[in-house]
DNA sequence: CCTAATGTTGAGCGTTCATTCAATGATATA
DNA sequence: TATATCATTGAATGAACGCTCAACATTAGG
């Protein structure tokens, strides 16, 4: 029962469904055709959209690293209180919807997979980059520059550590622990 | 020309083409064919001495935990001085045989992994466990528990953030630079 | 020297993979 | 109603995978 228009909602099933893959089986797991039984569509119809297995899975990581930076913009915090931005961008990377097993199972997979694939290498340094970025922004105004480096660059690899670690907990991430844990570092960086 | 003996030297040399592999190809780029090229022996001799694919993996994860946690027994610090064991594990964990490009790749490698193969899981978790509790006892010795707890936390994330981060950048982790993020962590920790 | 144990290989098996391709079904437009 | 376009399928292909197995080479002990 085919009809017009369906490209952006295949499209939009398919990486659904890659997602659901990756999750589950893992990212040497992850065939098409697991991807299309997922879907309920054919084998051919992946390819017919995406073109390759590397299109559906770079198509896959925009959508991942789309979703996990979309949380901030909902926010609106004034611009002259740059503790509060960054306790936005702390809670918003512990939000309930992003710290979901599946989330996390699917971040980690592509970092790893990320360090092999030039397209998804790529993705993944703008994102690395985009995080500490913002923090240093912030940071720069509440601390001398060298400071804020390094309190920013301190703060990024402790949001990604508790994320990684984060994977192996069956509870997915203890949200407000590691909330906490943030916090308290950015409290006790700006005395 | 085969030799009486060779076990445990055939065992050696293909665990370290694995790991070659592993950090060249990644984990699903790597094949039994791979390993047994770089290793310089036949297809055959992997699956002698180590049954199937995923035992070869599983003894290269074992291996490579021994290497990520062997340099701190050479350490002799004296058990009164909770704070030198505290540097001494962050030290060891920047070592510079550590954090070889190698080694980081996999070890994300093998993290991401272990979430789908329920035995390298295991080893994950014990490894995983490990750093944390041994955090949390020398710092129960300079702080209340639950402040010892919270930071044990916190600095176990923090060290792994840094490994993960360190994988893309391109001269490996900048180890004062990660180092000097730690100690900092802890001298804010106990103040 | 003979034999048993160890070390090693390469051919071959069945499976699964990503990808190609020709063909068909459905719809909108003219 | 005719036609071009979009949506979809399933069979076919060739390569690569993990793994089995029979056979051979080398060595140590009796």
């Amino acid at each position: 029962m085919p009809k017009r228009g369906m490209e952006p909602i295949r499209r939009a099933q398919l990486i659904e469904a890659t997602f659901f893959c990756i999750h589950k089986y893992g990212f040497a797991g992850t065939t098409i055709k697991r991807v299309a039984e997922k879907a309920g569509t054919s084998v051919g119809l992946v390819l017919h959209y995406f073109g390759s297995k590397d299109g559906l899975l770079e198509a896959t990581m925009r959508s991942l690293l789309k979703k996990l930076g979309t949380n901030l913009q909902s926010d609106d915090i004034s611009d002259d209180d740059p503790k509060a931005q960054i306790t936005a961008i702390i809670n918003s990377n512990f939000a309930e919807d992003q710290v979901s097993p599946e989330a996390i199972t699917v971040w980690l997979a592509f970092w790893g997979q990320a360090l092999h694939t030039p397209k998804l290498s790529r993705l993944q340094k703008i994102n690395l980059a985009r995080l500490r970025s913002n923090l240093r922004y912030w940071l720069s105004q509440l601390l001398p520059k060298e400071d804020a480096r390094f309190a920013a660059d301190g703060l990024a690899a402790l949001i990604d550590g508790l994320w990684l670690r984060g994977a192996f907990e069956e509870t997915g991430i203890q949200r407000r622990h590691a909330r906490d844990i943030c916090l308290d570092y950015l409290n006790r960086a700006l005395k």
